[in-house]
DNA sequence: AAATTTGGTTTATAAAATAAACTTGTTTAT
DNA sequence: ATAAACAAGTTTATTTTATAAACCAAATTT
C-alpha cells in the first residue's frame, strides 16, 4: 500500500537539487545554492550523498580563474527520481 | 521557488498516517499499525508528534476489555496535508 | 598589501527516525 | 490457579540525518 520512499531522494534538499537536475543538461554549484536557498556546508554535503549514490555526475573545473563544480543528473538518478515521483503519488493521494 | 516542507508531514511514516486518516473518518492504532508496517514504538511516538502539533486528536478508550486508540484528522490536519501536498508538487514537476 | 569576496570543504551540533526493551493487562493452556 | 503467551501500547536508547558553523585556499577589490 505504502512503497518505501528512496531515503536519498526524501529530503528536502536534495529532492530539491534532483528536481532542479532533472529539467537541465546540467547546474554549478552556485547556481544550485542561489535556487535553493541552502547554505553551501548543506549543499555540498547533499551533493556528496548524490555523487556517492550515482544519481548525480560532479565535475571539476575552472571558469576563468575561478573554481567551478559542476552537476549533472546521471540516467540511475533520473530512473530513481521517476519512481520516488510514482511511489509519493501513493502517499498523497488519500481517500483512493 | 522551492517552497518549504513541513517538516511535520515530510517524514514517511507520518505522512502515510495523515494520507489514511484524510480519507477515512477515524483509525485505530491497531489498524494504523497493519497499513503502515511500522513498529509499534516507532507508530506510537509519530503519532504523539502529530497531535502535539495538532493534526490530529487521538481518543482512548476500550474494545471490550482491551484498549483502543482511535485517531482521527482534524481540520488543521487536513490543510497542513493539503498545503503539504501542493509544496510537493513544486519538487515533483522539475522541468516546470 | 590588507581586506573582502568567491567557491567551496570539513567538522560539530541539533534534531529525527527507528528499534529495542519495557509495561500493563488479557487470554489461553496446564 | 497459575504459568505462558499475546495484545496494545509507551518509554528509552541508538543510529541516522539534516544543518550550520567554522574553516581554507585562491581570487578580487580597495
Amino acid at each position: 500500500m505504502f512503497p518505501k520512499l528512496d531515503p536519498l531522494l526524501h529530503s528536502e534538499l536534495r529532492l530539491a537539487v534532483m528536481s532542479i537536475l532533472a529539467g537541465v543538461d546540467e547546474a554549478d554549484f552556485t547556481y544550485l545554492k542561489k535556487q535553493t536557498e541552502a547554505t553551501a556546508g548543506n549543499l555540498s554535503v547533499q551533493i556528496d550523498k548524490l555523487t556517492t549514490a550515482g544519481y548525480i555526475m560532479v565535475e571539476k573545473g575552472f571558469k576563468g580563474k575561478m573554481p567551478r563544480t559542476t552537476c549533472r543528473i546521471t540516467p540511475a538518478g533520473q530512473e530513481a527520481f521517476s519512481k520516488y515521483v510514482e511511489a509519493l503519488k501513493e502517499y498523497l493521494s488519500a481517500s483512493k
